[in-house]
DNA sequence: GTCATCTGCAACCAAACGTTGCAGAAAGTG
DNA sequence: CACTTTCTGCAACGTTTGGTTGCAGATGAC
């Protein structure tokens, strides 16, 4: 009901610049900072960071390849994420809907109590 | 494809705090900034510049009674952030299946050609 | 062995979130 | 009308966060 959701997962994926991380990782595979350094207009060491705020919540993690760090998603906790996009998502949608039908109702009570007054 | 979302829209909705001020306005109704202050930890001056954040991206308007000033939730700008939610998280949710789905093929794939080799 | 490259650390800058403090304006009360 | 209350808005300040540059260490490639 609360929408009980995980601030620090959610402000993981809050960031516009992690989410382009994901969905890179997610459609090319695992790869390294530097790797991803050439496909976004943020530096190396930036990325580094945000690859490590994303390892700290678990959506990615590492393995050692070579002298490189290969960052890969982990798909679990991905699916967790989505899971809470979707709970916010649907918790706003449902009550936006409870406004409306409440609404709905209100005007329907003032039509039938007063139904011989002022319409507007 | 590209999750092609509204960042300003999104970080609206990535902070914590303004995600409890929308939840908040949409259970309660329209609000003055003094009034949500005593139902969250942080003082009012806060509270009115995260409503400022808010009413530029649409997603409450304001509307003067007496000497304070109202705050409401504009339905349908917070319909199409939901809708927003909804389409990353289904964005995401498909590689996954992707992903998944190719890995079984991959597997698949590899049990045919070496069938007579380990399977570990 | 030397060179290239990938990593990690530190310092620094800018924007965002939050605070305190104060002045102004509008409603309520004597 | 005068006084008080309370709600608003603005300004200054501190802290965290996203981003940069610069540099030193380590490891694979030649």
């Amino acid at each position: 009901m609360t929408t009980a959701v995980d601030d620090d997962l959610w402000s993981a994926i809050g960031d516009p610049t992690r989410r382009k991380l994901l969905d890179l990782i997610l459609s090319d595979g695992p790869a390294s900072a530097s790797g991803l350094s050439g496909r976004l207009p943020v530096t190396r060491q930036a990325i580094a960071k945000h690859l490590a705020v994303l390892d700290r919540v678990g959506l990615v993690h590492v393995a050692p390849a070579g002298r490189e760090m290969q960052y890969g998603v982990d798909e679990a906790q991905l699916a967790r994420a989505v899971a809470q996009l979707a709970d916010v998502g649907s918790s706003w949608d449902a009550r936006l809907r409870r406004i409306k039908q409440l609404a709905e109702a209100l005007q329907a009570a003032a039509d039938t109590s007063t139904n011989n007054d002022k319409k507007e």
